[in-house]
DNA sequence: ACATAACTTCATGATTTTATAATATATAAT
DNA sequence: ATTATATATTATAAAATCATGAAGTTATGT
């Protein structure tokens, strides 16, 4: 995963260091978005869904601890990682902080080259994985999922019926290789169930029709490839 | 992993830090090698294969920041946690050791108390790989407690039956992930039962009623999943 | 032993998926 | 350009699958 893929959140009162934080991220490549106060936090995080969080502790209606808290409580969040970063000192807030379940405790000040490495260092595990989802494979704009049976095209799922998943399935095991349509048939459909040949035409239209047409090539009077 | 399966290697070249180091450490259950150099650090390394460094950076023959380049150089610590402890100051000798793989960098002085934080915040994602069995586990409106047989709906407790409850545990182990149901029947029924498939749906009906209808998906033909 | 809850199976109708046939379009060969 | 052939597209009938309600069966607690 590169870090284009990667969503940070920060979670900061105020506007200056927000904006200056983000830029510093945003330099290096990251998403990023931002929250002003813990409460707001929470419930973007919960649609925006980000990899790390870098979180103030002083902050109006929900501080960063709390929010912490919250956030490793919550299913979703489990795997995400959570950085502070703040000018409290105090050992005792560090220790609590740490034990929470943060990743990291960053003291503020601190130079930009500095912060950009430590988050770095923070994502770097994340990023020498290949993909986004455990068992997912990515073929460009097309991601596919075959534990969740799931089709994503330009991060939208999309919904496809069994044979036209276990098809679009079948042809990307090999992108490139041109499949006859009696092979589809013998490898979808089965060795011993009888089905007239254009059936696969059929669904190759509407494999097409939802993921779009450029994905699968068609070779006339051999079958079908797959290519991205 | 449990700290008494981790292994923890630090190497500094001055003894009484090492006796410093290894005692809070091993008073919190980690298994401690020590060394007084780089060089003297590979070499028990290869056979110790510890899953976490504590490096000093200043230290005759081999520094600290070498000996990390070497590390990271070698498949067995690919993926092996590096801390650095150290006096030395400047910001280049630490985004240096960060952006060289390092996974934190924490400055002398330091109180033992925050020190053994933070190693067990690096520590903590290993950790909790086998442990995550037991306990609560949130789902946003969905909390459900594998400990006391409980599940909540926006925080009001709900009454399932066994093979109600055990049926949603199943499919939450791994949320977005299709059962079929046949797989569903061998790990909630188990393989010698004999059970109707039809009745998969009947429990799923029942658990829908009770949790509400948008948790479970059905994909027509494959099976359920669950998704929050 | 009784009442109650939990579980399984079956039947039905609704819905989705699939296969096929019919027709239109594209492609290659002559 | 024409023809033959292969493929694309659309419509529709058939089949598969599922949700639901109800009834029968087994387990559990009192």
């Amino acid at each position: 995963m590169k870090k284009a893929d990667l969503k940070v959140m920060i979670v900061d009162d105020e506007p200056d260091i927000l904006e200056f934080l983000s830029f510093a991220l945003a330099r290096e490549g990251y998403q990023v978005e931002t929250a002003a106060d813990g409460m707001e936090a929470y419930s973007i995080a919960l649609k925006y869904q980000p990899h790390l969080f870098i979180l103030d502790i002083m902050m109006p209606q929900m501080d960063g601890v709390e929010l912490c808290a919250k956030l490793r409580e919550h299913e979703l969040f489990q795997d995400s990682l959570i950085a502070f970063l703040t000018a409290k000192s105090g050992d005792d807030t560090e220790v609590e902080a740490l034990d929470m379940g943060a990743d990291d405790y960053i003291h503020k000040p601190i130079k930009p080259k500095v912060f950009v490495s430590r988050i770095n260092a923070l994502t770097r595990r994340l990023r020498k994985k290949k993909t986004n989802d455990a068992g997912a494979k990515n073929f460009g704009r097309l991601i596919i999922n075959h534990e969740k049976f799931e089709v994503k095209l330009d991060g939208v799922a999309i919904a496809l019926a069994r044979k036209e998943f276990e098809l679009l399935r079948l042809l990307t095991t090999k992108p490139g290789k041109v499949f006859s349509r009696q092979e589809i048939l013998n490898k979808v459909w089965g060795v011993d169930v009888i089905v007239v040949d254009r059936t696969v035409d059929v669904h190759v239209r509407k494999l097409r029709g939802k993921i779009g047409s450029e994905f699968i090539k068609t070779l006339k009077g051999v079958g079908y490839k797959f290519t991205f």
